[in-house]
RNA sequence: GGCGCGGUCGCCAAGUGGUAAGGCCGAGGUCUGCAAAAUCUCUAUCGGCGGUUCGAUUCCGCCCCGCGCCUCCA
């Protein structure tokens, strides 16, 4: 079965495939390492994971790209505000982005290239530019993209350059100090920015600039990374870029206009972009105090996979509201959905144990689509739809044909593929050994109190239990506890 | 002003020209000394008004409401 997805540039479903008939190349737009990452960042690289996992059940041996952005306005500043350098800012930025995205299981790319790792090619895009006149040297010094010579400037994001408004404030609400002074254009981006006093001891020797034969020194701009980064991994055309919404204007297009101008090849095939994360009705913002970033869930005592889920539980084509409400109902759902798999298991006869190893393998997904699992695969070929998937899902898990070794197989593609993983009957019921000796003293006396028919002194104890945040659970020949 | 997305059960969220998947919450049953846990069952006519059609939530038009992007936010 074919692998459909919405493509931007053209608005149109269409399949995916490789172009070299090989590996399906793929370019991701990775995270500026100036701070925390937020889960809104993290609903787009979650859907980018479930994209990259379909394509490999899909054989389509995605070959994925994201990058680190670790030169720009944002690292420098920071950076200078630690007293530390740029490097060492933005490492340590990196290690937390990569600590959250293992907490929540996403796989590694196969290449994480980073901007200051690859200013030569970068420098060398903007010499290209420069000797073909798509760019020139600005009044500032600094190397600007001239729109007005790119005649399809506009066609991914489909704004026409001359209706682009300039608004007030920018996204960041900071007023926008557009003069046209330096450049010809305001639509004209920079390629390379010269240095400046702020930027300390970050520049690097640029582009020659034609009429002095002399580098420019200075840092490249924020667009030029990505496309000398994917150029380099992936070639000069390649078969998917994806990234969030926000990056379609102005990042992807001018990636687009630099790249084909510099290549005169078309750039990426087919754009994907996930649609953003709100919080609590709102963009998030840290003065509106709906600021999420997943560490800061998980010290809540909120479970990573469960913000997983949510993340991907709306189709990545709209806008998700994340609220604290529905993290706790994507706990439940896991939990739930835990017990579904065991019991799934159970039923036919099969261990935790053997449903992890190799003894089932993961289904081919064409065998995989014959069984009740088959839907909640179809619904992620079909334009990546988590959203019906989730639903196929559970629905499968409560088709008694379910329980067979084929159909469990095709389970695990289904889970591998969401990047959800089971968690081994933890249903949170702890032995009398896991306790401490308090606790379950207690339970073992409330539990004598109960014997002896003492409802009165059982439901004391009880409550001293709940008072210690421990909760009895009956059987008929004994007692568990559980934490909460 | 330009481009785009969306309004489906209390909440989240799929979907289709022929009478609405799923999850959460809630309610009820079973179990239980009671409670919890477990388990089973139940819960919508799709923003408004017109139009096309044998038939529209699904197509078209208008209106109302919400949201995103419009130069460095995933």
């Amino acid at each position: 079965m074919e692998m459909r997805l919405y493509d931007t540039l053209s608005r149109e479903t269409l399949p995916l495939y490789a172009a070299d008939g090989k590996r399906l190349r793929m370019y991701a737009c990775g995270p500026t390492v100036y701070g925390p990452a937020h889960i809104g960042n993290f609903r787009t690289f979650s859907l980018l994971d479930v994209l990259r996992r379909t394509m490999e059940i899909a054989g389509l041996n995605p070959l994925y790209v994201r990058n680190i952005t670790d030169v720009d306005d944002k690292t420098i500043k920071g950076s200078a505000k630690d007293g530390t350098s740029l490097y060492e800012f933005t490492r340590k930025w990196t290690e937390k982005f990569h600590a959250d995205c293992a907490l929540l299981d996403l796989i590694v790319p196969d290449v994480e290239p980073r901007a200051t790792e690859h200013i030569p090619e970068q420098v060398a895009i903007v010499e290209k530019l420069l000797a073909s006149g798509h760019a020139y040297v600005g009044g500032d010094g600094s190397v600007y993209y001239r729109v007005a010579c790119f005649c399809e400037y506009g066609k991914l994001s489909h704004f026409h350059p001359e209706e682009l408004q300039t608004q007030d404030t920018n996204s960041a609400g900071k007023a926008n100090s557009a003069d046209e002074y330096d450049r010809e254009q305001v639509a004209d981006f920079a390629l390379w920015k010269a240095r400046k006093d702020e930027d300390g001891a970050v520049h690097w020797p640029g582009p020659r600039n034609p009429d002095t034969g002399l580098a420019i020194e200075g840092r490249p701009g924020w667009h030029l990374e990505c496309s000398a980064m994917s150029i380099k991994y992936l070639g000069e055309s390649f078969d998917l870029h994806a990234g969030g919404e926000d990056l379609c204007f102005p990042h992807h297009e001018n990636e687009i206009a630099q790249s084909e101008a510099a290549t005169g090849k078309p750039f990426s095939r087919h754009w994907m972009h996930c649609v953003h994360l709100l919080a609590e009705g709102k963009k998030m913002s840290k003065s509106l105090g709906n600021f999420y970033t997943l560490a800061d869930l998980v010290a809540q005592g909120y479970d990573a996979r469960a913000v997983k889920y949510l993340l991907i539980s709306s189709s990545y084509r709209s806008q998700l509201n994340f609220t604290v409400a529905n993290l706790k109902g994507a706990e439940s759902a896991l939990k739930k959905l835990d017990k579904g798999i065991n019991s799934l298991l159970a039923k036919a006869g099969i261990g935790r144990e053997e449903f992890e190893s190799e003894a089932i393998a993961r289904a081919d997904a064409a065998d995989a689509l014959g069984t009740p699992f088959g839907p909640a695969i179809a619904a992620l070929f079909d334009d990546m739809n988590t959203a019906a998937s989730l639903g196929a899902l559970w629905n499968a898990l409560r088709d008694d044909s379910s329980a067979s070794r084929a159909a469990l197989s095709a389970l695990k593609t289904v889970l591998y593929a969401l990047g959800i993983q089971p968690i081994p009957s933890k249903d949170e019921e702890l032995g009398a050994d896991e306790a401490p000796e308090e606790v379950v003293s207690l339970a073992q006396k409330r539990w004598e109190a109960k014997q002896a028919r003492d409802w009165g002194a059982a439901d004391t104890l009880r409550k001293q239990l709940a008072e210690l945040g421990w909760t009895i659970l009956d059987r008929k020949d004994g007692w568990s506890l559980k934490k909460g």
